[in-house]
DNA sequence: GATGAATGAGAATTCATTCAT
DNA sequence: GATGAATGAATTCTCATTCAT
């Protein structure tokens, strides 16, 4: 290879995309995103070969980087509901310290730009917390409903804290505590 | 009048806008939306100055329509628990029955395009429901929260819920049930 | 006929072509122009066949109100000069007392809308002051050049002065009087 | 850079405009421009932000183009007269030599499209000729009139003088001629 | 690989004109 | 005759994508 691509590059045109998806939804012009990225126009494609590989690329990014930063530090000690709390806890905090992806990611998720497949690939990233449901299923904690159901509060619930935090931030931590117990309070068995 | 404004055109032209923003979001083109119509190019214009127009008045609509349908029939005795059952299930049956128009609603929700002065308008309409809060908090039963943030997480289990069934329409009961399940359980007292 | 055309409603149509096209040019949208006449759309084309013919109706009505008004009153005694400068006064003042017309008329002039027809036919109803020029050639007062050309000086230098005093209306007089010192000058032998 | 803008296009778009708007007025469609520049229709709008940007730019291109060939030239000795003349003829034969543009010089002049920015800076173009007003003032050999009128009486008589050799091309040098005799005899003292 | 000019298929909107009422 | 809704071609401008440099 000449000049293999520039990881630098494909990650600045992410980042633009997500700024402008962001403000704009997913009819941000490809132009204004490279120019974001101080690129041009016609370098957009050499990373991304049209308009919705990128979006559907950007959905992926930032559901596993959301996906990274929560999932892993949970201590696999303490009780289920504690150890859901500082999950809870860790998705607040990330999305309230990143509300410009949380918003691209909500502009993509209702997007039919979005393939199924990249919707199934994205879920995999939340694999991870699945020992956490399944301890909780087995020690009788929870109510008995499939995981995907839980998840399902798990993010519907998450993604309303955000919201009201974005509205009123300076009342984070009571939404993170309150949107908490709504959630433990409705799984719980 | 030499002929008199449709009513009927302008509603064929908002459920035409309805089922295209559904499946394609708010990107969907005037002129397919007339076509879908069966009206000419020109003619939604004379119904809605602006495609911006259209489109508030389609989530203005869709709002109040969902009101209409739900928020009067519910008894005014019987438990507040009764009660929110009795209007979760009107919720959840009206999204199972059009889910065009949830969809579409979704599509609006995250638009931009929306302004505020339509959604504070759209909130107008579920202002009938405020008795229930109001005595909720009266007799106990809810948790010590704002009515808004208890309508919020409402809002958010419902369309959650809602996603649910759309998914397996079979479980469409199940699903009521587990969710109306989460949400008194998460915001009772 | 069972309801004759009304000449006020005809008069009407034109009055607001004269306002919209003098403010806008000949694009002027005929919606508006029937708006501004109070009546409906469709009926400005009871009384023009075409946004065309009205424009050169516009046109003739405008010449032939200007000739009406400056012609005939001048003196048929005393000098030429003084005639002549008579018409010139009768001239500006005119077309100073109707700027919107002179704007309409000066839009109408270079637009392609109007035929020849039409403007030839508007140059007859400034057949009578032909009178004049000729009087002029035979007591040889006017450089020897055929009356159309000195009718054209008058035209370019009446609408020079009309600007000049559009834009400083307190310097009507002098313009007035400085502009028919060139124009005399310039064609007197 | 990839390929640079090229000046030959961007003068082949204003060269299509001015013979588009010479003919249809500024109401000609950006599309045909496009067409008769043998470019697609969107890369007009590569040079030009906005067919107003076009417009704005043509009247200036076509003002500047004028002054360029008319002024420059005219000998800085010889008598007053004769240098008035110079200019006169240069001002004549440049305007028959180029019907189209000053054909879309005037529907340009008449459009309110074209800013009063454009039009001062287009008057810059004439700065040169002042010096010969000047001289003219000091030797006495004008009327007492500012130099804006006089210039206003050449625009008016050269623009009458150009529509009669445009009407009677072999009249040219007659019409010059006898144009300049107006003029002259009507600005000296 | 990077650049950005070039392309032309849409996009929203306007408008002269027709015609049902 | 008067009305104004209906029409659809035409208009300006945008944008994803290509490709010459």
């Amino acid at each position: 290879m000449a000049r293999p691509l520039s990881e630098a590059k494909r990650e600045a045109i992410l980042a633009a995309a997500c700024k402008l998806v962001a403000e704009h939804g997913t009819g941000a012009p490809t132009a204004k995103i490279a120019r974001e990225a101080r690129l041009a126009e016609g370098t957009l494609f050499t990373y991304f070969a049209s308009k919705d590989e990128l979006l559907n690329q950007l959905y992926l990014e930032l559901k596993t980087d959301f996906a990274k930063l929560t999932v892993p530090s949970y201590p696999s000690n303490g009780s289920v509901r504690d150890r859901f709390e500082h999950f809870w806890n860790g998705f607040i905090d990330w999305g309230a310290k990143h509300p410009v992806k949380r918003k691209a990611l909500r502009q993509l998720a209702v997007s039919d730009r979005i393939t199924q497949e990249t919707r199934d690939k994205s879920a995999i990233a939340f694999a991870e917390i699945s020992a956490l449901f399944e301890q909780g299923h087995r020690d009788g904690v929870l109510k008995d409903q499939p995981q995907s159901f839980i998840g399902t509060v798990l993010d519907a619930l998450g993604t309303m804290t955000l919201d009201l935090i974005a509205q009123e931030p300076s009342q984070h931590e009571h939404y993170r505590k309150a949107g908490f117990s709504v959630f433990w309070d409705g799984i719980s068995a």
